[in-house]
DNA sequence: ACAGTATTTAGATATTTGTCTAAATAACTA
DNA sequence: TAGTTATTTAGACAAATATCTAAATACTGT
């Protein structure tokens, strides 16, 4: 839970995010959407899959991220407690 | 949205919510339930109201805060779209 | 007016975080 | 085998964050 919340409080990772719900991605092809350095994407991307927020798979020489939702419901759920 | 995401990503804040969720507090009663220091709650505190997640209303010398599960439907919305 | 209580503000400090460049690893291609 | 591409790891650094103590503010009651 910690995880997932620090995963989300930051804006380059929601945005990964909403890329990755349209399709699954590169690395590379995640980082030609911003205009921060590989690394730091890199960076990124190693939050959100300790978050288990997103899962990458080797191909090649290649990493096709894609995001895993159902790690969601718990932050729904945490949150709806509080809406009692 | 960014407020809010940064509220919530915090052990401390997270409880400080779950309290008063089940009644309103003053700002040293919630102090009560942690271990730190006062002005270190009167910062969550701030950072919570910031977000509007909490309100707080001066009542004579004590201050009564109170939680606002309104603004939690932004965070559902968006994490809904997510989901698809 | 004075002393006590509730809370915040100010300023300092240690830790965490996001970013960078340079280097390392791994895989493809000729 | 050597060169190129994709990605990560390592190390450095500035900015943000959580915490503290001390002081300020505001209200209460005598």
């Amino acid at each position: 839970m910690k995880d997932i919340f620090k995963a989300l409080n930051d804006e380059t990772r929601r945005e990964i995010l909403e890329l990755l719900k349209k399709e699954d991605l590169t690395a590379g092809e995640i980082a030609d959407n911003f205009s921060i350095s590989k690394p730091s994407i890199s960076h990124h991307l190693d939050i959100l899959q300790r978050a288990d927020l997103i899962a990458g798979e080797k191909k090649g020489q290649f990493i096709h991220y894609s995001i895993n939702t159902t790690i969601l419901d718990d932050v729904f759920t945490w949150l709806l407690t509080l809406k009692k």
